[in-house]
DNA sequence: ACAGAAATAAAAATGC
DNA sequence: GCATTTTTATTTCTGT
């Protein structure tokens, strides 16, 4: 782990690795900002933002995974006169 | 805020909107992921995660923001004798 | 904004924010600490850690902005015929 | 893990420790909240917050850390003809 | 422009 | 000790 401490750096290397790094997160950032434009237009048409992301954010949940979690969340509930 | 409520939502178009949304996330979490293999990929040659941000986050900020920075730092290390 | 960047820097009244901040730090660790062993101990009684977190979680919720956000949440659902 | 599922579960004591948690989680956020009290503080003075990050920050590392990590950053900028 | 909330990134802890 | 998951910190976004 520490070997590129004693090591000279490979030029090179490190410059393509830091370059395809880069690369990425600005074709990351173009995607973030496509978002944001259709959340604008959206809005623009009289959704709301804030629930469009409640939806995106439900659908997201894998639904049988979402069962099981609740099945012994339940269960702790009735234990705490929750429900 | 509550026109939507009132009004009959036009299944169709909020449909296209959400899947629109949705893809572009699916998108973006994929170069994420892209991202991560890179790094995960120079580690294994012997790189350091934590320098290589580092490295990122510098490239990011340019030069001029950069002295701004440091030397408003210095200041404050200055100040508190840590300097 | 910028005043700081010109002026002496009040050298004991930037300690003492400096000091404020790292002994709340301090404090709060200890607190994040002292939580920690709760959840150990209750582990080592059989309760699981991630069930009792989930209870934790759903007992912030306030009740009542959960309902408003459920109705206009089911509403899109409905026409998402995601319900 | 699902020893408790099958057992009556101990409801004053499984409360308890909900509540010991919510009450240190309680104290914890309070703190979190005076963190940021000292910082807006500060900004309305003059002191930049992300600066007195930057110094909490630095002060936190001990010497021959803070020292190890900026020889690799250097080492890592030198290689890219950034230093 | 700022406060507050939400999302993302970084750091820490846990389990293997 | 590594890798995955959780927690914390930072950044970004949104409404005022």
């Amino acid at each position: 782990m520490n070997m590129m401490k004693n090591d000279v750096i490979a030029k090179e290397d490190l410059k393509q690795i830091i370059e395809r790094i880069e690369r990425l997160e600005e074709e990351k950032s173009i995607i973030a900002h496509d978002i944001k434009e259709v959340y604008a237009e959206a809005k623009s048409k009289g959704y709301e933002t804030a629930t469009l992301k409640d939806v995106i954010r439900l659908r997201k949940q894998d639904v049988h995974e979402r069962e099981e979690k609740q099945a012994m969340l339940d269960l702790y509930l009735v234990a705490l006169d929750m429900k």
